[in-house]
DNA sequence: TCCTTTTTGTACTGATTAGTACATAATATC
DNA sequence: GATATTATGTACTAATCAGTACAAAAAGGA
């Protein structure tokens, strides 16, 4: 192993580069933000990332994603009421500062702005949603094994009505980022895990 | 009264970029692409709509807007059961063709694929979209007062669970445009309309 | 028919885009 | 210290972008 060190750890460069996508979202954001944003210039960008632009795109994506879902699987691994967990997680949508509302999810984001061009990039978005919704039900089924929700129905329509309902704050917030119309809405919406 | 005839209508061209714009966004419908489908030539077009590129979006905006409501409007006014009508109007959001549900809604793509630069364009989307939650409001009000609903929660808090889950299913549907999936989150959605 | 008014089509502009080419720099190995 | 190897910074390219300039066309009115 020789050559020229490098002056930037991968890892970190997405994260930079995570901001301006989801500030700009895709299309908007240019190679040359990006990397000013990144800290790195052309030569050295697109020997990292062969794929360009797309690439560092995806790899956003993915990394983002795993990130959040290792802290919420954390987050209700700790937990002595993980339903309720999920209620505040979802509550604390509401707190956020209307510079983040405006920003909504950044997986969501990429299946709205994504055009059929990317399909591909879209399907990769869908996927990690997916898993997010996995993680709703399988916390619902554990809490239903363990008598410890009211509510009968099925712990995979409970998953997908929580995702869907992710997937409406996140773009409802972006209309009204005041907190009080959201906590209505939310408080009304996760009555069902009474 | 004299000058040479326009070989077009507007409101039919703005119809015509409504279609560009709904499956390519904003950003990454070209004004080529959006003159060839409208028929007509930057000439024509400049001349026509003087703010150009975003004049003719917002003016679609509005203009689909506004036909949506009409016909939703007129719908609710000669049903005998406007509550039953507005589930059945989500529902039939499943059925919706896999290409329709890749689309999303026209309004609530602007609000999530429009960048801070276009953040009056943004604004605009997010007044119409709150004129299609007072539509809701209104319909449950009155089944309220006419003692037609169970669910004793105020018609505005119901009227934003409504556009909320509006927002929702044409974000999810996206990522799952099967009709069975969405069947499934809309039947247990719209329960509170019981 | 000629003049005024409005619309149209085309040629053009300057900016911006993502991405490439390549000479140079910085390291490890021998 | 020479050499191979990898990374870096810059100059460049070709395409595309939204928008403008303007001459020609098509109408009505006198």
């Amino acid at each position: 192993m020789a050559g020229r060190p490098k002056i930037f750890d991968e890892q970190e460069v997405v994260d930079k580069a995570v901001n301006v996508f989801w500030t700009k979202g895709y299309e908007t954001a240019s190679a040359d933000e990006l990397l000013e944003a990144m800290g790195i210039g052309k030569g050295s960008f697109y020997l990292a990332f062969k794929g360009g632009k797309k690439e560092l795109y995806e790899k956003s994506l993915r990394q983002y994603s795993e990130r959040f879902n290792k802290q919420f699987l954390y987050d209700i691994s700790v937990s002595e009421d993980p339903i309720q967990l999920i209620k505040n997680f979802f509550m604390a949508l509401a707190d956020d500062p209307k510079s983040k509302q405006m920003k909504g999810c950044y997986i969501g984001n990429a299946l709205v702005q994504l055009s059929d061009g990317e399909a591909d990039t879209r399907s990769i978005a869908a996927g990690l949603l997916s898993g997010m919704e996995d993680i709703f039900t399988s916390v619902i089924r554990k809490a239903q094994e363990q008598k410890k929700m009211k509510n009968k129905t099925t712990s995979e329509v409970l998953g997908k009505y929580l995702i869907n309902l992710w997937n409406g704050v996140n773009v409802t917030r972006r209309s009204n980022p005041g907190d009080q119309y959201l906590r209505e809405v939310l408080e009304m919406s996760l009555q069902v895990l009474n």
